[in-house]
DNA sequence: TAGATTGTTAATCGATTAACAATC
DNA sequence: TAGATTGTTAATCGATTAACAATC
């Protein structure tokens, strides 16, 4: 199977917030509906909707429902994916409150730091644990992701450090370009870009 | 002048991120090492740098200085951008404390919410304040932009106001897809789209 | 000099849009 | 039925990669 597209996970992403919370009470939507309202091209939202599985009525459009169903098996939303949080300043416990994660299945088991003042404390209902912890809970239970949220002087040597105890993904919440073995996947989350896109039509 | 596409802003913001905190020492850089590390083709980088008008050496590469500059100028860094959050919840109030902002010239004025236990508190040293006083600032300073961080149920109707306020720029952080007039931009931030993105390679 | 590296053109690849027959 | 809307193919558009002459 071809891996599908960024875009494409964009899109269906997009397609399934509209499902959920816009047509949340009607039984079907046409491509025409859902093209309008996320200014893309009908045929473009058919052809989503076609690698998702889903058929349409020729009248009528598509059922909610079962289109609803379809984006989330596509992209994994009932798989549980654990992850633990890597620095627990502003933006690591404001990640741990995030409610949407859970509704993708993404379940955030602890949170860590270096700060003494911290460790112990909880954050949005999860224990603060010490970094040094890390290497003995990923043996344990085989946390395969993290979320790297610690100051930009410290990313590399932490980075270093959870890829020694194994973790292969890292979702990089600092502006560091990380240095990793091919094997780990990393995604660097640069939020400010998005800011940047969106005045760019002017 | 053509707008530069999506995918050349977040490339060249990671260029910059690059240049400021791994090569901060170096005097220059070629396109080979910038295309190394993030996995990019090397003709690719090239071809960017030379859309921000930056001349490498035939030997030895680009300067480190005037390509950071650069790319601060194509992309507006110094220009600052002034902005409201309109939600002071956890998202809101992470977003308020995000140090990165100030780097790329964003700059947040006022937190808005409705909840009588918020108003008059500060986040972030910012007020926050009701958010039936956003018609009168806006008309008073003129703010385009928001950052929308209200819960699900709220987006539409607080988008609704703030569009009537005269706001041209909405950062939708929630997941719900507003419904606005042609003349106002929005854009969707999907965090968790990130992620699904990142596991898209297995 | 020889080697490294740019700048750029041409070739390829992938994503989007246009168009329309099929059909409920 | 007539109209709405899908599913899909072909055409277009845009982005990436390959290739290489120029040159410091």
């Amino acid at each position: 199977m071809p891996a599908i597209s960024n875009k494409i996970i964009n899109r269906l992403t997009l397609y399934h917030c509209l499902l959920k919370y816009t047509f949340k009470e009607q039984r079907s939507i046409s491509s025409f509906e859902i093209a309008e309202l996320l200014d893309l091209d009908d045929s473009l939202v058919r052809k989503d909707i076609a690698l998702c599985g889903v058929l349409g009525r020729k009248k009528g459009g598509y059922p909610i429902n079962e289109l609803q169903q379809a984006i989330e098996q596509k992209l994994g939303f009932a798989e549980r994916k654990e992850v633990f949080i890597i620095g627990a300043g502003n933006l690591g416990t404001a990640l741990v409150n995030y409610a949407d994660f859970k509704d993708y299945g993404i379940d955030v088991l602890a949170l860590f730091d270096n700060d003494s003042a911290k460790i112990g404390q909880e954050a949005g209902g999860k224990k603060i644990l010490a970094l040094d912890k890390l290497q003995n809970l990923i043996a344990k239970i085989s946390i395969k992701n993290i979320i790297l949220t610690v100051p930009p002087q410290a990313a590399q040597e932490v980075t270093d450090y959870a890829v020694k105890c194994g973790v292969q993904f890292i979702w990089n919440f600092t502006p560091v370009i990380l240095k990793t073995p091919k094997a780990v996947t990393v995604y660097n989350e640069n939020i400010v870009s998005s800011f940047l896109q969106m005045h760019n039509f002017i």
